[in-house]
RNA sequence: AGGCACGUAGCUCAGGGGGAGAGCACCACCUUGACGCGGUGGGGGUCCGGGGUUCAAAUCCCCGCGUGCCUACCA
């Protein structure tokens, strides 16, 4: 005997059981066997200070949707998860308790702070991990990573060294990013512009061997301390005279040359650029091409150096205003203008970024891009949506060289050393007691650790097991498709593809699907600042984790981002619920099924349609899935299960199982009944886990888990157009019925007698072998069939066009029940309806051209479409008129 | 500055060359033995504006307006 459900579907009580289950039994886990052909994702691994935002929540339904599709679908699936030790941030959290403790990190030295991180991680970093498996994450845990453990540290140590040997990292003074705040070196992308008004400087230089002065423009006057150059455009007509000029550097007197480098744009300020190659990315190259000196005149706490002369020791921005002041008393600061440009600031602390030249670890990264935009082009990678590709290949051409060393202590260290006593650089797998070349024991390790980002860029064949040469690595690689937002293409996708190429040999995933952003209702993007976050473990709280994660599908519609909104998860958490009582309505009528009896009866028409529409419905939804349109397979299951299962199979099939129906015929429908609603079960698991696995317990039969369940797959066999027509007729005629029952004020509880006109016998005959659901789904008592005859004038009347041809009237007497001017009313109001159609048809129809080019089938359609439309015009016209008779 | 999206029902959004769609909201009716987180029926749209291509444009192209995002060194 089947258990009997609650009214409403209580998702806490449910979930956590579930998921327990789910791990216990070990149904997460890969075999790795090459027992079946693999599918792999792996996760964007989640920094281990974060917490579940809006961002993951979709992040990782998508890829669970995706995971437990393919492995009921067949595959060996294997969702490799894991965390990112995250460098900087992860520092500044642990840097900030100490702060709170009243120390720091320096107090504490290297090797206890490490120590102390590591600790922090122990007790909350796993956080994110457990909000994961709240959202019903189906990750194969038993393989959990960490970017910073055994493996994976050697992995990195393995790819550092090879790039070394290779040539392709190299340590060299450059151009970085400066962080005074966080004193480190930050990369480009870690620097965030900001739009900031400030003034344009137009300062005076004067010229060396002659009168007269060169004005520069500039946003940073107190750089001009490091000046080595003034550089014009070649082709500037205003400074062609003055070409190979020497010119006074204002303040300190130093003589610096005049220089043209096409780089210098004409049009801004005065076309003359004052040139500080060691706090200037494109002054800095300038300078190379010119060798010009680079003077340090800011140091790295962002106080002047000795080189600002008596500005030495001042902070940047004090420096600034002392400087002004002085060019002005000394007349050659010639104007300010109102100035906006973007400053950077450092991504983590929100400190102005300085551009500073620096000894640092870079990785040449023109080489390994090269081979990346290839596979794009070629289509071994494809990104999901297509667009981004543009983005993609503009990056990618325009990159520069990558600075992978952070002045912090968390993080991989830069494996290299140096010799105290030659003085040589070594960069060894393992760790070196003496110098290879002078043999000394004075060795002295790099103490910078490397790019977070360095180690994510391996993470597609670092958590395989790499530089190992493992079965889950043969298997895996390439991952099957990789998940995510836009805003980490570059970090991250961008990096693993090129490390995957180069130290792989292939790409590192076959595909790229890059989802939305999830801003909130108003489009913003949530922030902490904004304050307005939505957390979605409230969400799950309040509507069900189901209920959510549909929501999230449903809201994927690609390249559009994702405004939440409370309202359509409201009708989603209703949708859940109609699955639950659907079931609920199943198990209640399953009391006497034996699901080992034999059935021999053939199928019902309302059967045949039920699994010809199912079968539509699963070729649909498992071709949206593999397009990535979780959206329109969520939409297809809704649409599907609401309002053909729901409304319309299980209405159709309530007399069969009524009381009184013939035992085996019972038992016929019971089982098909249960065999549909097992489908649709198994086709909803990948988007709402938790009821899924808790009604499918509760089916006759079911065993095991839902998860190790078929997908389902379409049988084309089982398509069967003329039950989709029949019930299309029978479905159509219920409504119209029930149109007129509700249009003339019919009160539900009463009944009304109908008279169905056909001139096809055909359609009789099928209306005829469904009187009994007509009769109790449109509440009709007296049911009349006939092939024409004279209907009384007093009634309402409709027309119904069969989908496989032939037309139907169904007549419902008035008498006794209203008054004509509604029916009236009615029919005038369709007949408008109709005849806007029409005249859009015999508008075209009329068209010459479009005969004579439009292809066949619109042609005939049309025509078709025509003659339906008169037909069923002058059917009610003529009524119409009748009933006028009566009003007179 | 450049690039990329987007503008469809009151709201949130699908669709994407041949009959304007969904959910919510709205109106009317309904204690129908699965479900009121429900049922039945209904109203509602110059598909941003203007050109063009086409037999046919909400859909493709161009221009404009509006919105959002990304990139950039304009000192």
């Amino acid at each position: 005997m089947a258990e009997i459900l609650e009214k409403v579907y209580d998702p806490q009580r449910i979930e956590a059981k579930w998921y327990t289950f789910w791990e216990a039994q070990g149904l997460f886990s890969a075999r790795a066997d090459g027992a079946r052909p693999p599918y792999c994702i792996v996760i964007p691994p989640p920094n281990i200070t974060g917490s579940l935002h809006m961002g993951h929540a979709l992040n990782n339904t998508l890829q669970d949707i995706l995971i437990r599709y393919q492995r009921m679908a067949g595959c060996d699936a294997l969702w490799m998860p894991g965390t990112d030790h995250a460098g900087i941030a992860t520092q500044n959290v642990v840097e900030r308790m100490l702060a709170k403790e009243g120390t720091d990190r320096h107090h504490l030295g290297r090797q206890a702070f490490i120590e102390r991180v590591w600790r922090w991680k122990a007790e909350s970093g796993g956080a994110i991990i457990n909000q994961l498996k709240r959202l019903g994450c189906s990750c194969d845990w038993s393989r959990e990573r960490f970017t910073m453990d055994e493996g994976l540290s050697r992995a990195v140590r393995e790819v550092f060294v090879r790039l070394y040997e290779e040539g392709l990292i190299y340590k060299g003074d450059y151009i970085i990013n400066w962080c005074p705040r966080c004193q480190t070196a930050l990369a480009d992308l870690e620097v965030e512009h900001e739009p900031t008004d400030g003034y344009l400087y137009f300062i005076k230089y004067p010229l060396a061997d002659r009168e007269g002065f060169i004005t520069v423009a500039t946003t940073r006057p107190e750089t001009l301390l490091g000046d080595t150059a003034v550089a014009v455009n070649p082709d500037d007509p205003r400074y062609l005279a003055y070409h190979g000029a020497s010119l006074r550097l204002p303040i300190l007197g130093r003589k610096i040359p005049l220089i043209t480098d096409p780089h210098v744009a004409p049009e801004f300020g005065t076309g003359a650029l004052k040139v500080t190659p060691a706090h200037d990315l494109h002054d800095f190259e300038i300078a190379q091409r010119w060798h010009l000196p680079a003077v340090k005149a800011l140091d790295e706490e962002g106080l002047m150096t000795e080189a600002a002369g008596k500005y030495q020791g001042l902070d940047r921005f004090t420096c600034r205003e002392k400087i002004l002041k002085d060019l002005k008393h000394d007349g050659l600061l010639e104007k300010m203008e109102h100035h906006s440009h973007a400053v950077g600031h450092c991504y983590r602390c929100r400190a102005v970024v300085e551009p500073m030249i620096s000894k640092q670890w870079f990785v040449a990264v023109k080489t390994l891009a090269e081979p990346a935009i290839v596979a794009v082009e070629d289509g071994r990678l494809k990104l999901i949506p297509e667009a981004w590709e543009k983005s993609f290949f503009d990056w990618m051409t325009n990159i520069r060289d990558w600075c992978i060393s952070r002045q912090i202590w968390w993080g991989h260290r830069i494996p290299a050393w140096t010799c105290q006593a030659c003085g040589q650089v070594i960069v060894p797998r393992q760790d070196p007691s003496t110098c290879p070349v002078c043999g000394a024991a004075d060795l002295v390790q790099e103490t910078d650790v490397l790019d977070t980002w360095f180690s994510s860029a391996l993470w597609p064949f670092s958590t395989l097991g790499w530089p190992d040469d493992t079965p889950e690595l043969r298997l895996f690689y390439p991952t099957s498709v990789l998940v995510t937002a836009f805003d980490i293409l570059f970090f991250w996708v961008a990096r693993m593809m090129m490390m995957g190429l180069h130290v792989m040999g292939d790409v590192p995933f076959r595909e790229v699907y890059i989802h939305a952003l999830v801003r909130d209702p108003e489009g913003q993007k949530m922030s902490k600042s904004k304050g307005n976050i939505i957390d979605p473990l409230e969400l799950m709280d309040k509507y069900g984790t189901d209920a959510f994660r549909f929501s999230l599908a449903a809201f994927a519609a690609m390249g559009r981002d994702i405004r939440l909104s409370e309202e359509r998860i409201i009708g989603y958490r209703n949708f859940v619920n109609k699955v639950w009582n659907a079931s609920r309505f199943t198990l209640m009528n399953l009391g006497d099924y034996d699901p080992g009896r034999a059935d021999a009866l053939p199928l019902s028409m309302v059967e045949s349609w039920m699994v010809s529409r199912l079968q539509q419905v699963i070729t649909e939804t498992v071709g949206h899935l593999k397009a990535y349109d979780f959206d329109q397979a969520a939409h297809v299951l809704y649409q599907f299960t609401w309002h053909e299962f729901c409304d319309w199979y299980l209405e159709l099939l309530k007399p069969e199982l009524a009381e009184g129906a013939a035992p085996v015929a019972r038992h016929h429908t019971q089982r098909l009944l249960v065999e549909v609603l097992s489908a649709v079960l198994r086709l909803l698991h990948p988007f709402m886990p938790f009821i899924t696995e808790e009604i499918w317990h509760k089916l006759p039969g079911a065993k095991e888990s839902i998860m190790t369940a078929p997908y389902p797959a379409a049988d084309p066999s089982l398509n069967h157009p003329a039950a989709e027509a029949e019930m299309g007729l029978v479905m159509q005629s219920i409504v119209a019925v029930r149109n007129m029952r509700a249009e003339m004020n019919v009160p539900p509880a009463s009944l009304v007698n109908i008279l169905m006109y056909s001139q096809e016998p055909a359609i009789l005959d099928k209306l005829q072998s469904h009187q009994r659901a007509i009769r109790l789904l449109a509440r009709v008592q007296d049911l009349q069939f006939q092939p024409e005859g004279e209907p009384p004038a007093a009634a309402a009347k409709a027309v119904v066009m069969a989908p496989d041809g032939g037309s139907l009237d169904l007549i419902m007497p008035l008498t006794g029940l209203i008054d004509y001017k509604e029916e009236a009313r009615r029919l005038n109001r369709e007949m408008d309806k109709l005849s806007r159609e029409l005249a859009g048809v015999q508008k075209k129809l009329a068209n010459e051209d479009f005969l004579a080019k439009a292809p066949e089938e619109v042609v005939s359609r049309e025509k078709e479409r025509l003659q339906n439309l008169n037909e069923k015009l002058s059917k009610l016209k003529s009524h119409e008129k009748r009933l006028k008779t009566l009003l007179a």
